[in-house]
DNA sequence: GTAGAATTAAAACACACGTTTGAAACGGAT
DNA sequence: ATCCGTTTCAAACGTGTGTTTTAATTCTAC
């Protein structure tokens, strides 16, 4: 009853308070007066504060990519050997992710807020551990919206899959950003609208004509890497 | 030469250090080191730590919102009352905020780069502040897309203005948040470059056909139920 | 050239942080 | 009932933080 009780009790506090004030400013005595615990229990679960934010990543993400993944298998079992369309893709990329972010009471919505914000964050090893745990999913995503869209340059693939990263992380974070363009309170609380709006944006960017600096040539001189020759 | 130059040198060497570790990870000893100032000086010059990034947001923010404004009412007079394009509204207001982090040696690079982290940012203060700043401008675009696209439901636009700051947060953040997705080293030094593929794809997403969900009725529990039905 | 204000400099301050310690309380097995 | 490994607890530790202080220095004006 008390013992692996603790270890989840200051994962869920911790995520909550992150959110709320980020890493830095978020203190072990917040987190373990919240998640009413002594305050050398983190160390002594997790050994370190960094550890924690580590293992608070992995639980989650885990889980969420392994949902992703899942998800595009189905579709590709579907649509033996066919290109997927990308509409079909994105779903199940981001719609898991916009799932999670509409479950209040799992605090999966605390974490994909959390995760949004993180994407970006300058702290290099928690970006080094963010890479590592996206490598899986990514590979495949990519290489289904590469089959997906024959016709569109994978460098200009992969920018606008950033691009919808960063409208799908300003999505989750919700209200509490959007009041600034808003100036009046916004309703975010139904998840599927939010979804259904995010999902149609997203679409139309990816399938928006190419960039006629493009279409002309590789505007550049310097050969680039290019990592996959053969396709 | 010793005296006005101290603050400048402040505010530039904090910009670079908050943007490469954040806020409250960058200590003051840090700046003034960078600075090669006195660690006092902060204090002398601006109060607190608090009130050093308020200054440093002012004087960024005001200059760029204030292009935004002026590009705006460029256009607007052209226009002569006519509605004006999507895209030349964006142009406007993202062309601005590009140039503006492409711009490596003035620091505006480093600047927008925090900026965009920062719209999503949970201390309370620097968000108000932010909303303070920006209201002008939002306030002017708003009224412009409300008015080049008045079969769009303005909370929809607000939605997609919001997104596409997320787009564009992502995109000026750049190849540290990218290599996540590109796992192979990403170009991002052409600015021209990447405001034209953001802009395509932002113009395809705001002019996106609207979700199913929102065209029938204002929203309720018919149009695409993705995983929960809803009774 | 000198008084007075503005700025810089070095040092110390109080405090909060993450972490460690050592003992107390607990839990199941014998 | 006793043992032993695990977990909890209160207290303290060392360090680094933003800030303040006090004196030295530089600048400005007469």
């Amino acid at each position: 009853m008390a013992e692996i009780d603790t270890r989840l009790r200051i994962l869920d506090a911790a995520e909550a308070l992150f959110m709320e004030f980020g890493f830095e400013a978020t203190t072990l005595r917040q987190i373990t007066g919240k998640a009413q615990v002594n305050l050398a229990a983190v160390n002594y679960h997790f050994g370190s504060k960094e550890a924690l934010i580590q293992e608070l990543f992995k639980r989650r993400l885990a889980w969420l990519n392994e949902q992703r993944i899942q998800a595009l298998d189905r579709l590709e079992a579907e649509a033996k050997g066919a290109p997927l369309k990308p509409s079909q893709i994105l779903d199940a990329f981001f719609g898991v992710a916009v799932k999670m972010a509409g479950d209040r009471v799992g605090g999966g919505r605390n974490f994909m807020r959390l995760l949004g914000r993180t994407y970006t964050e300058p702290s290099e090893f928690v970006r080094n551990f963010m890479a590592a745990e996206y490598s899986e999913a990514i590979a495949r995503f990519k290489k289904a919206l590469f089959k997906a869209l024959p016709d569109v340059p994978r460098e200009e693939i992969l920018w606008r899959f950033h691009f919808m990263l960063g409208a799908m992380s300003y999505a989750i974070s919700g209200a509490d950003a959007l009041h600034i363009v808003a100036e009046a309170p916004v309703d975010d609380s139904d998840s599927d609208a939010l979804y259904a709006r995010l999902m149609s944006f997203l679409i139309g960017g990816l399938r928006a004509p190419l960039p006629e600096i493009l279409t002309k040539s590789t505007r550049n001189s310097a050969g680039k890497p290019r990592t996959r020759k053969a396709a």
